[in-house]
RNA sequence: GGACACGUCGCAUAGUCAGGCCGAGUGCACCACCCUGCUAAGGUGGAGUCCCUCAAUAGGGGGACCGAGGGUUCAAAUCCCUCCGUGUCCGCCA
């Protein structure tokens, strides 16, 4: 949810924000109109209830003669009171449903425009070259007998696969290692659950334009989360905490995604299935931290794909291909030689205090006052890594070199060798 | 799955079985000041969150919040219903 006192002060601002992700601007003026006349039902009702707490009182303290006639008076008032607080209602429900169109103010300087006006901030690494040519990272997979579609479609259907031997264990490999960088750096580690209740999906700006992107259990009226980054800015749900330091969190989950309106889209591979896991790093800090917090977050990632020997770019995302709770993202995309193209292997947020106004959660500041804080979030390692890790460093028998990061997690092991 | 009990202001509790004088007492913890003087205690005062409003960097007025949501009533922490959570016992079982 957006600054209440930022809709009704600067509307231009808010109105330039949603131009810019090409929302609808009049989504604002909207939401105004809405809260003036919720601040109108409010008030009739309040001052009703007052007048009403004030007779009822006297009855309580008045003798019996006095009783009957002072009650007859006030049950008229009591009627008016519940038609003020029914409207009321209705009007903070109106409020709420308009202000919740309107997304994240985006910062100032994220470039405009849709999926395609990313700016590359730039390019790092060796692009790999083959004097063969390379197999794609099914292909390997299924030479080293790694990964398995077939059976994933058999037992749960399209884009569901298994990891096999060696794929699963280098899926471990690569979430340990992103698991140990967080860690270093004074990350707390977190294995959240991933069902979760309708107000902190809600709260987390996921129900709104992509709920149809989520499984839901109606039986149990609880969401399967798409990123553990649900579960770690509902950790802190209405509490008041302390971040004079960042709070960090480190999340390691499954993550399920239905992939509703992507059919045709990566249908070979890992690279788009509906179960996958990942290492989530989750910030809580202060406004004014965010945006360094944000490059730190950043560099991190950035040293995971360097340990990993992969080649990427780094691009600002546009305006209006930024999640609804983000104000700013950055994406590092890796290359994909058999692709001839950089995938998108991790993403990071800054949702600025949009989350936490839903979700409740404040800080006291140096005045004794609450505010809302900032949240941050960013992958560190995750399935999809393995495309791009077993692309770039194949060779051409169909082995694979294991980047040196990994070789610990991997009992030392350098190369993997194709089954049979 | 069955039975019972419970959910109050950071923690612990009182208040519920007689609805109003209870937004709510007490202890601990906390903050400020005082006292004392030596490492622990004594005194006084203060303090919750959210929203509306007047005034406007202070403060005043009002509304809401006793797990959540409904209901009864002029009036609900207190009575009724539903849900959620917690505990204990029984059963069952990876």
């Amino acid at each position: 949810m957006i600054d209440v006192q930022l809709l009704r002060e600067s509307p231009d601002v808010v109105k330039r924000s949603q131009a810019a992700r090409g929302n609808d601007p009049a989504t604002v003026d909207e939401a105004i109109a809405a809260d003036s006349s919720r601040r109108e039902a409010l008030q009739r009702y309040e001052s009703l209830r007052a007048e009403q707490n004030a007779r009822s009182k006297e009855i309580g303290k008045a003798s019996k003669e006095e009783r009957p006639a002072l009650l007859a008076a006030v049950q008229e008032l009591a009627a008016q009171v519940k038609d003020a607080q029914a409207s009321a209602n209705e009007a903070e429900t109106a409020f709420a449903d308009a202000v919740g169109k309107i997304e994240n103010i985006v910062l100032d300087e994220v470039p405009a425009g849709g999926e395609d006006d990313y700016i590359v901030l730039r390019t790092e690494g060796v692009k790999p070259e083959f004097d063969f040519a390379p197999r794609d990272h099914l292909e390997i997979g299924e030479l080293l007998g790694a990964i398995d579609m077939q059976r994933g479609a058999k037992v749960s259907g399209a884009r569901f696969d298994y990891l096999r031997g060696i794929g699963a264990r280098l899926e471990l490999a690569v979430m340990q290692l992103g698991l140990n960088k967080a860690i270093e750096n004074g990350f707390i580690m977190l294995t959240p659950p991933t069902l979760v209740k309708p107000e902190i999906m809600r709260g987390t700006g996921f129900l709104g334009e992509h709920a149809d992107e989520i499984y839901y259990l109606p039986a149990d009226d609880l969401y399967l989360t798409g990123t553990s980054e649900v579960a770690l800015a509902g950790y802190h749900a209405d509490e008041i905490i302390d971040v004079a330091e960042p709070l960090r969190y480190v999340g390691w989950s499954t993550c399920y995604r239905r992939e509703a309106g992507s059919a045709g889209k990566d249908t070979r591979g890992i690279i788009r299935v509906h179960q996958f896991n990942k290492v989530e790093m989750f910030v809580y800090t202060t406004p004014e931290d965010a945006q360094a917090e944000h490059l730190r977050i950043l560099g991190w990632q950035e040293e995971m794909m360097q340990a990993l020997g992969l080649h990427y770019r780094v691009i600002d995302t546009a305006a209006g291909d930024l999640g609804s709770s983000a104000a700013r993202k950055y994406d590092v995309e890796a290359w994909v030689p058999t692709q001839d193209a950089y995938r998108e292997l991790t993403s990071t947020s800054n949702c600025t205090t949009y989350q936490t106004r839903r979700l409740g959660i404040r800080t006291r500041g140096d005045d004794g006052k609450t505010q809302p804080v900032a949240t941050l979030n960013g992958t560190i390692a995750t399935t999809r890594w393995l495309v791009a890790i077993l692309e770039t460093h194949q060779r051409a028998d169909g082995s694979v070199l294991v980047p040196e990061a990994l070789r610990p997690y991997l009992g030392g092991l350098e190369v993997l060798e194709p089954i049979a």
